[in-house]
DNA sequence: CTGAAAGCGCTTACAG
DNA sequence: CTGAAAGCGCTTACAG
């Protein structure tokens, strides 16, 4: 049989309000007391049963991360598992547990959410991903659910939205810096998925810091994020001579580029990815990468919600520092 | 204000109880009266506590999945991630909740073992591998709590142990049996973590089917699941000369096997790996997989498990079926 | 500093 | 066929 809080009680010779306390370290129990109640806890090797504890404090410790259905076919990034370890680090520390729900479409995801709140399954919500018109997130809104969004939302503005994000213009301008002290004077750009933030924001930073620089740019934009997009993308792109470097918006989108740029005499030409993919099975040379972070995303989305929760956050978002990785040649 | 039973039950004019067994679909209850209080339920918008219910059921319908710290690393295997994917969609149909660790080492995997188990949050328990000696495996015996594996335990032998795996003997021999059909007389076999058991069984088929039809085959076995150690397996096994096709027990290998052979004379060999990984960036031509049909695994491991807990499982193991994939070119 | 009592939102014998 | 009552294992005002 469990043994519970009363079990606790009688050993130690207190009352089970008095276990309760001991449990969370009340200030108003005496040293002596505590100690003896720990004591039988230890004992009885004593652990609460949280299902009760939920109950009586309307508070789960559970939050619910929503994967975005997409996610299947992105999972040849890695983003996401990561993300996911990073969540799964930050509710540990805290003390929190993470349920998962997969959506096969943005109506599963939301049905999720929703299943989710009426529940009362869950404290907080963790979406992977901020979409256009995010349907979760509105809902969310709406229902003035706690949740936090990895990647800047449509309305920034709204402050009480939470939410985690890397400084993508920043990261962008960083590498036009150096790329131009290195002697680059005209450079490219290939993206996809036109409309998301993190696009948006990218090409901003590239935009910006070039005309800063007087560094030309040519900008190529694909549907999604594949190795073929990056193909017909440098495709496009290198019918102007010249471009001595190549900033893509993703590793995935890079993969494909390099392989028109070796097909087509195009070995000099640098190239920048994002989101440090192992190349696997890549048999071209290897080419440096702007590291996201992406367990520190999740670890500071569930650090944020989990502060909005105790009423204790400063902030409503967080941004999360990138590093650019360079990488020589290896197997 | 969150709408309980109680309110229902003002509603229809019943009582608590009677609500309460309208939803468990009682057989006891009228069914004029069971239209009623459904209609309240429509109309209050009302969804169980799931919190309450636990604590008087003691069953919370949540299921700990304990990822593998090496997980991170092989995340560029797609396995975790569609296996996850499966057990989502398995647990949600037989509504039941999926809840996630990572340890960071083994001793964490343990962590988090005990505590799902100690503070009765979960009902049972899904590990995603089975290591020799298994120290979860081990600890959920003892305790006799509820648990199911993901690939074949070392002790096969104990009835109570619930299982899941491919027949990696069965889908070797397949191959062997269509190499050796199209001629191939000896063939290779490029492995890692040989002590693991599905390096055991796939070996045993390889073996078993090429005596059988007099085929010469050559072993090399690796550490790790790494590019690195297909080349260099790939290097040792083809120091023998006439082999015409190698099968490698992860596509992974595969990708550095087939960077030897492409750099060595070695195009013509033909090569089969496991566990379809989308090559990405690779640039070599694709080659054969063994489809191990991942979703698959974790799909029926919860529905194993599940059914144990209801006690109406009929066996303690399910074997899911493998499917070779073909594939041509392209880009 | 500590305890008795009420209550969180359900389910389930026990009665009728 | 339905209801009143007890109880799941906790927490937290309220009293002292």
């Amino acid at each position: 049989m469990k043994v519970t809080i009363k079990d606790v009680a009688r050993d130690a010779g207190v009352s089970p309000s008095t276990v309760s306390r001991v449990i969370s370290d009340s200030s108003r129990i005496g040293e002596a007391t505590k100690k003896r109640v720990r004591k039988s806890i230890e004992k009885l090797g004593y652990t609460p049963n949280v299902m009760a504890r939920s109950l009586v404090s309307r508070r789960s410790r559970i939050i619910g991360v929503v994967m975005p259905h997409e996610a299947d076919t992105l999972f040849s990034n890695p983003f996401f598992i990561q993300a996911m370890k990073g969540i799964s680090v930050a509710a540990e520390k805290n003390n929190y547990h993470i349920m998962y729900a997969f959506g096969r479409d943005e109506e599963g995801e939301l049905d999720a959410v929703k299943n989710y709140i009426s529940r009362n399954i869950v404290d907080g919500i963790c979406l992977l991903t901020a979409r256009k018109r995010d349907r979760c997130i509105e809902y969310l809104k709406g229902e003035e659910f706690p949740f936090v969004v990895i990647g800047t939302p449509e309305e920034k503005t709204s402050e009480d939205t939470l939410w985690v994000d890397n400084d993508n213009e920043e990261a962008v301008r960083n590498i036009v810096k150096l790329l131009s002290e290195d002697g680059h004077k005209k450079i490219g750009f290939i993206g996809a998925k036109r409309n998301w933030t993190v696009s948006i924001n990218r090409e901003k930073g590239f935009i910006e810091e070039s005309s800063l620089r007087g560094v030309e740019t040519f900008i190529e934009y694909e549907e999604d994020f594949t190795r073929a997009s990056g193909y017909s993308g440098a495709r496009k792109l290198f019918r102007e001579p010249g471009i001595t470097s190549v900033i893509c918006t993703d590793d995935i989108l890079a993969f494909g580029a390099q392989k028109y740029l070796l097909e087509n005499d195009g070995a000099h030409v640098k190239i920048l990815g994002f989101n440090r993919i192992d190349p696997q099975g890549n048999f071209g040379p290897k080419f440096s990468s702007v590291d996201i972070n992406s367990a520190g995303l999740g670890e500071e989305a569930i650090n944020l919600l989990i502060s909005k929760l105790n009423h204790t956050n400063k902030s409503n978002y967080k941004i999360v520092d990138t590093k650019l990785e360079r990488i020589e040649e290896e197997l």
